[in-house]
DNA sequence: TTGAAAGCGCTAACAA
DNA sequence: TTGTTAGCGCTTTCAA
């Protein structure tokens, strides 16, 4: 490692006996640049070991090709899935990204953040920050005065806004419709914190499910966790106590379903007939949980994905000068993942 | 969203009818500014909302208080573990990060990968890409000519590198030595693919522990797999049938050993009477394995807080010009947790 | 304590 | 096809 000066484009026009403009045009493939000179300035150009400074364009260009992620959470296996999709796509589509995470999930304090972001020179941020509480609630005072797209993962559609979420909602319902397909009439409800859109969205989901099937629902049927196995020890052990005769439970998500796989395996309650479990994430494991992990799977993945296409196609057209761009809204369905956590594998043939 | 024009030093400047230099020497906290003048030209900077340009000031300045971070693999846990120490430790020392994932472990063509980091005036680089078959060649080329300090995570120690690592032989044998502690003799090991690093390393560890209790040894006692579950359980199937009357298996990682837990649940294996099982890495989920799973803990979250602790060190010291900075190393020691796959419960007082 | 001049490395707009 | 001029938004240096 030595402490070498830059190369600029002063050096390498000098070194060619051109202008730096001409220089400028052969790094940026301009057409307007005679074959021959162009060849001599490449020449230079591998010679000096020249390369043009983005920092510089960025400024003069009011652009810096990179794109903000708010991320929260990066420790659960969500929210990694979903920058994994991010830091691809921008790849694909030649955006660099600029990276913070934030502490907690229900912070209003975004404006340093987002200050941060823009003295950078950002082209757009991705907020991909699940919606907690009333975490949104600074929408109303920063968002008017944001001078770069702005796209939001996992909350509410909300009008103006552009968004990326998975149909919570609708798993939840997949997710006890399915156990009522099996036969199961009393079915419990793990949720993750109550204050995140997408455990009442579930939660929802399978209260709605009940209903339309006509079975009992009561608030004492569904236990509250955090997402965490250890948490989805002690609901299940208050839903064994508060709902007897429960033979099936849909849970929040696959960690906290693990803890009541684990349970019913110690205390010797038989899965999936005694009680049938549905979890909610699709994370690999969850197929090789005992008894394999009937799940909803939710493409996070795929969020990212979309979240960095929706938002390149807003930073172009804001880049050519329409203001007022329409929101971008996408709904991406889960998947019904079916194994022997609900369903008795078939006698070998 | 609007697109307003960015207010400039410029514009302050002339509002507050001073120099954009004093200006300047506000927004920087320089002592040499009359009270009445700062306070003035503070009034003016909050009432146009005043944001200094940081490409501006890292253009002029030559560095951009910002981290490249090359990753690989982040939707496996480790890695986004490593990065969310990363994103911490970096908020804390008031850096920002610039993030690419590489999308093979394997690859030597860094150059561009550089070059892009450089152009944009990072002041350091975390290479977080484990050391995977040649994927350490091209250090040889590239190394000598980078003009900002480098960091390694998880890597073989090498002269005049700075390094990150947790010690997996140590690990390896740890796990090993534990199953023997506990009375089993024929120990098998599943190991991650071998041209990892840190495959390698558990794998001489279980070998070393074995050897120096004079246990017999043999290569058929190992299988390779590729760190998912299901190759766990394909290796798994292998050592049973390679191995009659193994007792105890070191598996390179939880999820691996999440396979095995589940085979010997369903063919009636005892765990951990007729099999003792230990893991690697310690995620949280094993604590949920039924039964509970032994495994070595290795803090991942902490290689990324160091490793940007350790940078900011060295970045610091180069930009004071120190050009030949010491490398600094790191190992950091994994921790044996027991649970009920390798010790029978003891029988509630 | 303040300001003027120069310039970081590049490109847009124009002229030649 | 090429070069000149100006300037992106800021800080450094030096002089006042």
């Amino acid at each position: 490692m030595s402490q070498k000066k830059r190369v600029t484009i002063h050096q390498v026009a000098k070194e060619a006996n051109v202008s730096r403009q001409t220089v400028s045009r052969v790094i940026n493939n301009r057409p307007d640049v005679a074959p021959e000179t162009r060849e001599r300035v490449q020449e230079v150009i591998e010679r000096l070991g020249y390369r043009p400074s983005a920092i510089a364009r960025s400024l003069i260009q009011q652009r810096s090709y990179t794109i903000g992620v708010v991320i929260a959470g990066l420790k659960f296996v969500g929210p990694s899935r979903t920058l994994n999709g991010i830091t691809e796509m921008a790849e694909e589509m030649g955006y660099g990204l600029l990276l913070k995470e934030l502490l907690g999930f229900t912070t209003n304090d975004v404006d340093p953040l987002l200050q941060w972001f823009l003295s950078r020179q950002v082209d757009g941020i991705i907020w991909a920050v699940p919606e907690v509480g009333e975490n949104r609630d600074w929408l109303q005072d920063q968002l008017p005065d944001l001078s770069v797209p702005l796209i939001f993962l996992t909350m509410q559609v909300q009008k103006g806004l552009s968004i990326v979420s998975v149909d919570n909602y609708l798993g939840g319902r997949m997710a006890t419709e399915h156990l009522i397909e099996q036969g199961k009439d009393k079915i419990g409800h793990i949720s993750g914190p109550l204050d995140w859109w997408e455990a009442q969205q579930r939660k929802q989901g399978w209260l709605d499910a009940l209903l339309d099937a006509n079975l009992r629902v009561d608030e004492k049927f569904a236990a509250e966790g955090n997402w965490s196995s250890r948490s989805g020890e002690q609901a299940f052990q208050r839903l064994l106590d508060d709902y007897p005769g429960m033979n099936g439970v849909f849970v929040g998500n696959d960690q906290m379903a693990l803890s009541v796989i684990q349970i019913a395996c110690r205390d010797g309650i038989k899965i999936p007939d005694e009680l049938a479990v549905v979890g909610f994430d699709g994370i690999p494991d969850a197929a090789y949980y005992w008894p394999p992990l009937t799940t909803i799977y939710q493409d996070q993945y795929k969020v990212g994905c979309t979240a960095v296409q929706t938002l390149v196609e807003l930073i172009e057209a804001w880049q050519r000068g329409e203001t007022d761009l329409e929101p971008k809204m996408t709904i991406i369905e889960p998947e019904l993942i079916v194994r022997e956590s609900t369903k008795s594998v078939q006698p070998a043939g």
